[in-house]
DNA sequence: TTTTTATATTAGCCAATCCTTATATAAGCA
DNA sequence: TGCTTATATAAGGATTGGCTAATATAAAAA
């Protein structure tokens, strides 16, 4: 029997790159996008990644100041810089023991903005 | 030993309503909106619940056109229906044996449009 | 009343996520 | 060299998420 699962995408992968357009409902058949889009999503969806990510958007940031403000430990910090990372969201630059991270993908500058704008009105 | 376990907001949870501003970093603070934020992109970041979302934004949809147009099977539609209708992003309304959902919160039309703005330039 | 249509619910399994603790790396300093 | 600071990585276990398959409900149609 051949057990074709039908898994999700992992959430650190590259964000996929752009495609040609679609028809039905304006959108449905653009599954490239939409699985841009949940992807995205789902790399954002978690307020330590959320925080992150804000933190970012007004500029470059190193790790501990990211630790500090957000406040759980640099293990956990690490991590999740990892899975930003690793979906191409976020880049990173190294001056001797410390490692600056900033926003690359300048979509996700605009839908951390914008989730800002509708969550917080800020 | 208390096992003080720090686990994350359930997706089942209806977003929880505003409280008060803070300061550090423009946001960071705001805990519950950045909470919020996180709940309902979760919620969203699944490629069937963003075409259901992208399918609700042009109005009322009934069980069985989702079925349709998305194409999994109707239970799973169902459950990802209950899922963002557990967290209030969508309502719903029975005529005799058909059920037809619509957005119910503002805010989550806003993020689904610019979500659709952003990644399918649409 | 039986059957059909439309939708919801449940159980079970496997994969993904997340946190903690421990350890690795690597540069600067004494 | 050995210590400290800054960051990354790995292992582990607990929880959640998501799918399929089966079943329930409930209204309409026959």
């Amino acid at each position: 029997m051949v057990t074709r699962k039908v898994t999700r995408k992992k959430i650190n992968k590259p964000l996929p790159v752009d495609k040609e357009p679609a028809d039905i409902f304006a959108l449905i058949g653009r599954a490239e996008n939409i699985e841009q889009a949940a992807v995205a999503m789902q790399a954002m969806s978690h307020p330590v990644r959320i925080k992150i990510l804000c933190m970012l958007s007004s500029g470059e940031q190193m790790v501990q100041d990211l630790t500090d403000a957000i406040g759980t430990s640099q293990s956990n910090i690490s991590q999740h810089l990892g899975i930003l990372k690793a979906c191409g969201m976020i880049g990173s630059r190294k001056e001797a023991t410390k490692t600056f991270y900033r926003i690359e993908d300048a979509r996700i500058l605009k839908m951390i903005t914008l989730t800002r704008d509708i969550f917080c009105g800020v």
